[in-house]
DNA sequence: CGGGATCCGCTGTGATACTG
DNA sequence: CAGTATCACAGCGGATCCCG
């Protein structure tokens, strides 16, 4: 039933947190899960990541094959970002989550406030 | 069918994405599922941690309602953590992310040494 | 035992400028 | 359009010391 090697310290769990602990990395693959899009296409899009970030995060994200660069010869030239099969299998594995977030954010930042509440009556 | 909010800045995913792609908190989350732990107890089984990102971490999650503080007044003092009802239901939706991870990592790593393999023969 | 406080190095990140 | 290169900076996280 439980999986002791999650709390050891390279087990593959924790490498694919940190992939979608990524600040940027899961927002890019639900955009392209949409549908493909260009380079500046995503950066407005994303608004608020840097065109620096944007390119280590889609060439990160093209490494572990999650998503594909297609670059079409035109001038200038284009190039097109797509999700894979193997990306679309993560997506899906991601959406439990957003859906957690949807539903109980308000609870999380209830309990903020409680908290937050409850140390400014000990300071006091 | 879309959620469009997923990809302005301050939607509730992206905050819980924030909080599950913390490098220890996740763990620390399962950890606690399993069975409530002591501080000390959580650092030796964790193996990597720092006590100042234990505790840290810790303090973080008990904010967000996810996990809940027991303090027993022996001497020395004991302190218990343990998840709460909330905790459990973001465990569960964690769940089908570390099943990906344990089936596709494999897949994953295929493509990068692809990845690299490529990047070499066009560096010679 | 269960932490808090401090110092400090490293790297992740942004801004800017340049290129094919 | 789709990036790369360089620099400069803040903050994360580790190590250490200390306390109730």
């Amino acid at each position: 039933m439980m999986k002791p090697d999650v709390y050891a310290a390279n087990c593959p769990t924790r490498q694919i947190l940190d992939r979608v602990g990524d600040k940027w990395a899961v927002l890019i693959l639900l955009l392209l899960r949409e549908e493909p899009m260009r380079f500046n296409q995503l950066r407005r899009t994303i608004e608020g990541i840097s065109q620096k970030m944007l390119s280590q995060v889609l060439k990160s994200l093209e490494r572990d094959g999650l998503i594909k660069r297609r670059a079409i010869a035109t001038v200038p030239v284009t190039v097109e970002y797509s999700i894979t099969q193997l990306g679309i299998t993560l997506a899906a594995a991601v959406d439990p989550l957003r859906d957690w977030a949807e539903q109980n954010l308000k609870d999380v930042l209830a309990a903020q406030r409680r908290y937050d509440a409850q140390l400014k009556d000990e300071a006091a």
